[in-house]
DNA sequence: CGGGTTGTTGATACCGCTCAAACACTGTGG
DNA sequence: CCACAGTGTTTGAGCGGTATCAACAACCCG
């Protein structure tokens, strides 16, 4: 009972669960399972058999697609509280990428299968979720935008506003770190460039006192001239 | 009355509305305002207030974005029966690109405020919502995987691949004809690329029989070809 | 017919990828 | 505690795919 609760009031707040009863709520964590995932390791895998559907308790993950070329790109980054691998819910079968863990993570893990039966119960799921597809659905258009349109430059800046506005941690001096461990790969594969090319950009800035950075970790020092160049 | 199960003949089989009750339909239909839009005219403007959804009846129309600096991006071509507008749906207040008619087209209104009434009285909305906006999203996700891996000779072979697809109409000569005028400069839009670069490919493609191409008017007459050329 | 739209084609420039090599940091095990 | 391997980062040189610039041709509609 007493870890029910707990459970309960962890889960109270994610955006998909809002509105929701306590009943209900209580319904849906009956059935749930905990599991960790260690650094690199996946929670689901492309092409996989979409089984399972999660909740992002605590930690870093990455989605990323494989192209049949064996080349990497990241779909996105998924924050605690985010729901991730709804495969089931928009029709698939099999998981379209994979969710691999960027620091030690704890996922909320339900049956596909049980989508439905919580849908029904309570309708305001599937508007929640609506929602959230929705969100990211604009994100991928502003890349598509990018991708078609900026130079390289502006599209790794833009990046880097986005990843700092979503994950970013201030520091004593001002700065603002990315909260993660993140490479230049990483980065190469959310702006469509090579993991050269952003080292060159990041030596640039870093000369110019706009980034600062050390192995797989990135700070901005100053958003301003970030946005500016990211502007064109 | 006569007019009335007209319209609800009409719409029963979209998507959309699967699964939903003769008299929630009819509730729905009660309020829906028909309105036929020129080629060339917008039905909603990017920035606009998001203050009516839509369903394509009849027509052809194609949703862009304009970057700031006045180029322009397709986001996805609109074929009957699907819903377009949805912006309430997904938590905006305003309109993120235009729709704009290629072809003369019919279209049904409703009110944006009206959503909300319609998922409480039919829930399953939200539901087929979902599903029409996570195809879209990986429909995204495709376009970016393309941008960021593929060179543009193959992104174009792919856009076209999925112009035939979703707009193909099979012509007596077995080659396979792109059901709406489009443009050098709209498939430009579509994969990141320039006019001259399409029309280059275009010119290069028809010489070796895989197209075949007038003005505003692309037919494939060899869809293998054509795949082997996306394959790369 | 005339003006606007659409399409073709050539010449040139350059952004950013590819290839290549070396260096730096981190954790591990002897 | 140091050697070493593995991973991540930096930097240079060269080239190629495409954008850009430019001019013209074809087509359509009023």
């Amino acid at each position: 009972m007493a870890s029910r609760k707990l459970d309960r009031s962890l889960i109270r707040g994610f955006d998909l669960f809002r509105d929701m009863t306590e009943e209900n709520l209580d319904a849906v964590l009956a059935t749930v399972q905990v599991r960790t995932v260690e650094p690199g390791e996946p929670v689901f895998s492309q092409g996989a058999s979409a089984d399972e559907f999660f909740l992002l308790l605590h930690g870093h993950l990455k989605v990323v697609q494989i192209t049949p070329a064996g080349e990497q790109v990241v779909v996105r980054h998924v924050l605690p509280g985010e729901v991730f691998g709804i495969a089931k819910a928009i029709r698939r079968t099999n998981y379209p990428a994979t969710a691999e863990a960027v620091t030690e993570s704890i996922v909320l893990v339900w049956m596909s299968s049980q989508w439905q039966d919580f849908v029904a119960l309570n309708p305001v799921l599937a508007f929640n979720a609506l929602e959230a597809v929705g969100e990211r659905l604009q994100e991928a258009h502003t890349r598509i935008r990018e991708l078609s349109t900026e130079e390289v430059e502006r599209r790794v800046a833009h990046a880097l506003l986005r990843l700092i506005q979503r994950a970013g941690r201030k520091e004593g001096d001002g700065s603002i770190l990315i909260d993660f461990p993140l490479t230049r790969q990483d980065i190469a594969e959310m702006t469509g460039t090579t993991l050269h090319t952003v080292s060159r950009l990041l030596s640039a800035w870093e000369g110019q006192g706009v980034v600062r950075s050390a192995r797989r970790r990135i700070a901005v020092t100053d958003e301003n001239r970030l946005a500016a160049l990211a502007r064109g």
